[in-house]
DNA sequence: ATGAAAGCGCTAACAA
DNA sequence: TTGTTAGCGCTTTCAT
């Protein structure tokens, strides 16, 4: 059997209730203090998860709920969570639910069941509504990337509108008429801030759009490169190409390679994320990056207030810029 | 506060044991039972984790330690574990603790002190002898893709050796002589395996093996596309071109494209897992797939095995063989 | 500052 | 088959 605070007290001859205080931080004479502390390294005490839950009902356990493990961007916000949390003494729990709302509603629910203090979504597809005695349970919720409009909780978003606003004006201002898009799923709310961005960009430059050059398709590597393929397939070909998207970017990248177009004499183009790889290429590709670290970092800042201070109930609703990263493609 | 088993007991009449033997799936009358399930239905009744870990001294979780969440294959292998585990009632905590031995040792510690009923590594990294006390615990321990040699444990591999020996030996049937071979980092053993596969179907042939075509690089895209990009910018160019890694193909793709060669003509490609991407390229990618479904299936099953039947306390030890998927690139 | 003791919700041994 | 009861290890009043 593991070791307990009663055998701590044997050891120290002290009272259980004066070891679980010292654990807990409260008032114990600087000789028990040190008497405790050689005890406890000594016997290697780690205090029993089960019983502390069973009276505190805290379990330090975070649920994380996301969309897609194998985005890489979402994947690298989950690892710096993680190790976030558990600087702090909560562990991760994890789940790749897919966007379907009612597989996320039954990992919610599965969550809940192993009480966990909190959760994450990346992103929140179901609707808080659906849960009965949710919010009663009154374990804070947040949402990263988006949410449904009328869930309440702490929320944490990407700009992509103003970068994407900007790059598209820089590439009307070094000459590009045809600007194509590779976006998203139509409705989704970051393909909905990246058209934004790229409209508005036409719209101020008094340009038309034309509908034709821009494309929805899946969030993979395969569809970029297939949408990015049939887009330079065309007999009157873009003058620049902006993937909205991690993983169309790669393939997006794969395909300008295909058809061996000089970047950026005969296309510019501007991708997402890839710092890494962008970099890699030469000419070194230029791209929108989301601030994973930033969001990360505040995702578990956030939580953590929540969890402290039960005082702080009101929500906040952030929106973290993603920066344009200049290489030499356009 | 949350409903238990003693709302239960007042609103069916009946003794808390009956309703925890219930639970337990005990002898109970079956009038008993009906009574006991419709109440639970209607108060949504859900037993408190604490309270039953307190006597059992189990949690129901299960650690997941990885070396790194962003790479896609090891990504979906957790995904469907996560999935599998759910299914069964357990839920996963994970820790994307890096290639480090002393970033895992603490990763471990930090689950053990949560209780993990299990562990599975992705791959092991730690060496078990790192932890007095650690198999004293007797929680049992699942290696997958590599372990320290010593370690004893369950351990699920994968067979790359075969299909790279026969996919080599398939580019040299065709006449190929110069085939490069893009390894993953020197020493590891996945790339021990592609490298002997790629030796022993040179040797095989009576070839001999020309270190200039062997680039060794880490398991990154960008690697990838840099080591490809020095390959094909010598002079002497190869006629075929192996990827020995997930990301390295996409890398190895791009610079392929990049250097408009022709594929299979001037160039036979092979890459590593990536199957829908390599099924959007054309001509169509050849690969060498991991059975992730398998391993992710058999990870599972093997924990709860074990998990189950204190008895089998011998290890087993599995190997996947990788399958090989013939594209039109070759 | 320290100690004694109640009890969190559950399981399991024993009694009926 | 069902009920009674003793803890599991901890936190937290309430005395001391």
């Amino acid at each position: 059997m593991a070791i307990t605070i009663k055998d701590i007290a044997v050891q120290t001859g002290l009272a259980i209730s004066t070891i679980s205080k010292y654990l807990n931080g409260g008032n114990v004479l600087p000789e028990n203090r040190e008497k405790i502390q050689k005890v406890i390294d000594e016997l290697g005490f780690n205090a029993n998860v089960f019983a502390r839950g069973l009276k505190t009902n805290k379990s330090h356990l975070i649920g994380l709920v996301m969309d897609s493990l194998e985005d890489a961007t979402q994947a690298r916000i989950v690892s710096l969570m993680e190790e976030g949390f558990r600087r702090h003494g909560y562990a991760c729990l994890i789940s790749d639910a897919g966007a379907d709302p009612l597989s996320q509603k039954s990992v919610v629910e599965f969550f809940l069941a192993q009480n966990v203090d909190g959760i994450v979504f990346l992103p929140m597809m179901v609707n808080m509504n659906d849960f009965e005695g949710y919010i009663e349970k009154e374990i804070p919720v947040l949402a990263l990337f988006d949410k449904p409009s009328e869930a309440e909780c702490d929320f944490i978003t990407l700009d992509d509108y103003v970068p994407v606003f900007s790059s598209v004006r820089h590439l009307l201002n070094g000459g590009r008429r045809r600007i194509a898009l590779l976006a998203g799923p139509e409705g989704d709310s970051a393909t909905e801030q990246v058209l934004r961005g790229y409209q508005e960009a036409l719209k101020n430059a008094r340009l038309p759009l034309e509908p034709a050059l821009v494309s929805y398709g899946e969030r993979t590597t395969e569809s970029g490169y297939e949408r990015a393929m049939r887009l330079l397939d065309r007999d009157v070909l873009p003058d620049a190409l902006l993937a909205g998207d991690n993983r169309m970017t790669v393939g997006a990248m794969m395909a300008v390679m295909r058809k061996g177009m000089s970047v950026p004499g005969e296309l510019a183009v501007i991708g997402f994320d890839n710092v890494l790889l962008s970099q890699s290429l030469s000419p070194r590709l230029s791209v929108i990056v989301h601030p994973t670290e930033k969001m990360a970092a505040l995702a578990v800042q956030t939580l953590l207030d929540k969890l402290s201070s039960s005082a702080s109930r009101y929500c906040q609703s952030l929106r973290l810029p993603s920066e344009f990263m200049m290489g030499e493609s356009i």
